[in-house]
DNA sequence: CTGTATTTCTTAACGTGTTAATTAGAACTC
DNA sequence: GAGTTCTAATTAACACGTTAAGAAATACAG
């Protein structure tokens, strides 16, 4: 079963190869111990942490087309599809063709969409707030700043 | 429709309620900013980004149970168990019963996944030097540590 | 030593991510 | 204005994330 050649580890000049330097890998874990914490509350609501972000896009600007509440989202098209007949039907959105442009979906959020972010936000937001408590809320914006800097990152041409 | 009552963005404390200041859309945002690099290189190869992770972690330290694997490349066992699978079919990797305890899994890299490790990694560090020659080593580093910070992050009792 | 608890992996079910192909409508060209 | 091109949304296909439940082997209590 050949158990014991030389590990490839040991062969490559391992640059970014150890997975604790990895940028992708680490943005991974710090999102996903974050989530950790928002999860149970969204999950006692009965939401998706993705229905949740289309959701409150459209508690920030209601009638609102569908490719704008993807962008804001970060949700890709066929995604948001999916997510949008499940939330109509559960009457937390609504949906209308646009008027002026027959391929433009509108959509809007329902009193009862508006009321399960008055529920969720003050919940979330004591996480946050934790968050923010034990890791220093200036660090936080710095983080904050410094990741939607390299968000914005394009490669040169 | 009830097409204009007042925003709900306007009638909330708006926290975080903004989206361009939450933590786990920053995280995802900036992960995608980064995948969206890499990803190409992996789709030559025919290789998802998880199964990647998984040949990665195996290139660094061959004979390795299933359950550190996944640890190691930050993925659930569900999921670990599925990628195996067609790992081994594509002979990338080699899948053994640990004689001592029959529950557990010893995975083993094989040479063609060694293969591919050695093809695909000076190919990414070309996407991560750039990364990091326009984002700057230095800040990369920092954020690095800020990010592993983070992860690490216990709610406190 | 036997029954129970724990651990490891697997399966199941559902939702999302990703890419590619498709449909319908709008815009543009000549 | 018919034909082409572009855009918005949908569908399809496959892989993964997540939670829960199940199966098999080990550890442990008495």
């Amino acid at each position: 079963m050949d158990l014991k050649r030389p590990m490839l580890g040991e062969l490559l000049d391992a640059q970014p190869l150890s997975t604790r330097r990895s940028l992708p890998m680490a943005l991974l874990r710090a999102r996903e111990a974050v989530m950790v914490r928002f999860r149970p509350i969204l999950a006692a609501h009965d939401v998706t942490e993705q229905q949740w972000r289309v959701i409150r896009v459209l508690g920030e600007e209601s009638p609102l087309d569908a490719t704008t509440v993807a962008e804001r989202s970060s949700i890709l098209t066929p995604s948001l599809t999916r997510i949008i007949r499940t939330l109509e039907e559960r009457r937390l959105i609504g949906r209308t063709r646009d008027l002026a442009d027959g391929r433009r979906l509108v959509l809007t959020i329902t009193r009862a969409g508006e009321a399960l972010i008055r529920e969720v936000v003050p919940k979330a937001n004591v996480v946050y707030s934790a968050i923010e408590a034990e890791f220093g809320a200036k660090r936080l914006q710095a983080l904050l700043d410094t990741l939607d800097e390299l968000a914005r990152l394009k490669p040169k041409l």
